[in-house]
DNA sequence: TTTCATATTATTCATAATAATAGAAATCAA
DNA sequence: TTGATTTCTATTATTATGAATAATATGAAA
């Protein structure tokens, strides 16, 4: 958990993972405000932003008498970056359906508006990525950096707030995609003759056909996500990894 | 703008909304602690909170000896409940874009999941919901709330999290089109076929068939709203509403 | 069953001390 | 003298603490 930085960032990181990991279920209370700081180590200002800041991503709901309670899964903003990382650092076969469900939905879409909406310098900017990613595609680690580029610039090229503001999303997926293959080097050049018609299509202003490529595209790599997800995941039943749980 | 409730709800609507609209542009330094504190007639808790509020939106983005900057809009999660407020308070043709482009990107696609996923009771809710909407048809301002529960029930039985969580952008897209649509009392009952043909489509699993009919549909909403903003925004251009400009 | 008092809890404010840093000043090397 | 580097300082956010206020769930009383 990253716990660099300020104290109340600390603060929320701490509590918030304890409340996204279920330390804490739907309508508990938490500790009063003494015990939370005692329990942090943080004083009373702090305490009081990181609980601001929770509540802003909708996970608690503070009210006089009562105390602080954990609000339902449903009010919670699952979208915001701090949740995605809480919730998918370990993730789980179900969590994989619903990253790709999400990208499946908005992904195809984006790259359909990039044909109609790109300007020439937003395309050519897409090709000088996907030079850099042909530059290091033998670099399973590597490929990662301009990959992330290319997927978010598609959803900024479309010229939506709205999508663009999906980019968190996209950034966990492919971090769980590249943290999982990191041992099994198979590169990931395959992906890349599917970027390279996405572009295409785009260039040539064919929505309909950057649509299906981005499907395609994604079909891939959730099938090796998943893939290398099963490989994973076995082991672990026999493996004796509790040692602080 | 809803200033209910607590201190820094208040302070960060108001902080919020000048932000949003512009009275400090991207980059720009907000006043001082103190002149804040002054400015919004709150403590320096509660400016602090609101503060940590806004930061959390990723408005702004505070450092010593500096102050607190505004952040750039793309830095701005613009899928956040108040800021979808606060940007569509008045909406522009582009917003509409913007909102339509979303939309088209998600329901579709949640249409489709739930023909596969929704159960037999879930299903039947919907059907519930279908009659609710035909009972009060010809009242278009009652008609929102089912009508709203409808799109809304749709994400929540795709039973992914990351989706039901754009809920948001849809209360605030058919809070739109029930706000324009106000005057011109034509009933929204032309709507009501289309949604009758989504659910049938879900219930005989028909996941194609669904997002088609849930695409029709956002095509129709989406000139609807079209139509009635052009008739809105053109009288401004006569009307001296400048009273407080 | 309703009304009311009370104790508990969050909320707010105010003040003081600490930490961090951008920009200026001073120092040093060429 | 010039340029880069370091140190210093003033400014600002950050944190802590204490005290007063507001709101309300709970239980006692009517």
């Amino acid at each position: 958990m990253r716990g660099s930085g300020n104290l109340h960032e600390m603060a929320v990181q701490r509590l918030g993972f304890m409340i996204a990991s279920g330390a804490f279920s739907a309508g508990d209370l938490l500790p009063g405000a003494d015990e939370l700081c005692a329990l942090l180590g943080v004083g009373r200002s702090v305490l009081r932003e990181a609980l601001k800041i929770l509540s802003g991503k909708g996970m608690i709901e503070a009210r006089p008498k009562t105390g602080t309670r954990v609000r339902a899964r449903a009010h919670w903003n699952h979208l915001d970056h701090d949740l995605l990382l809480w919730r998918f650092t370990s993730p789980t076969m179900a969590d994989v359906t619903s990253i790709f469900d999400l990208r499946r939905a908005i992904e195809p879409t984006a790259a359909c508006l990039c044909a109609y909406r790109a300007s020439d310098i937003e395309i050519a900017s897409l090709e000088r990525l996907l030079e850099d990613m042909e530059a290091i595609a033998t670099d399973s680690q590597a490929f990662a950096v301009p990959d992330l580029q290319f997927h978010q610039a598609l959803l900024r090229f479309t010229g939506n707030e709205l999508v663009a503001s999906l980019a968190g999303v996209v950034e966990m997926a492919l971090q769980i995609s590249f943290h999982l293959s990191d041992d099994s080097a198979s590169g990931q050049h395959h992906a890349l003759p599917l970027h390279k018609l996405v572009v295409e299509k785009i260039r040539s202003h064919d929505g309909e056909g950057a649509r299906l490529a981005m499907l395609e595209l994604l079909d891939e790599a959730e099938t090796d996500v998943r893939r290398v997800l099963h490989k994973r995941t076995l082991p672990v039943k026999t493996a004796s990894d509790q040692a602080h749980a």
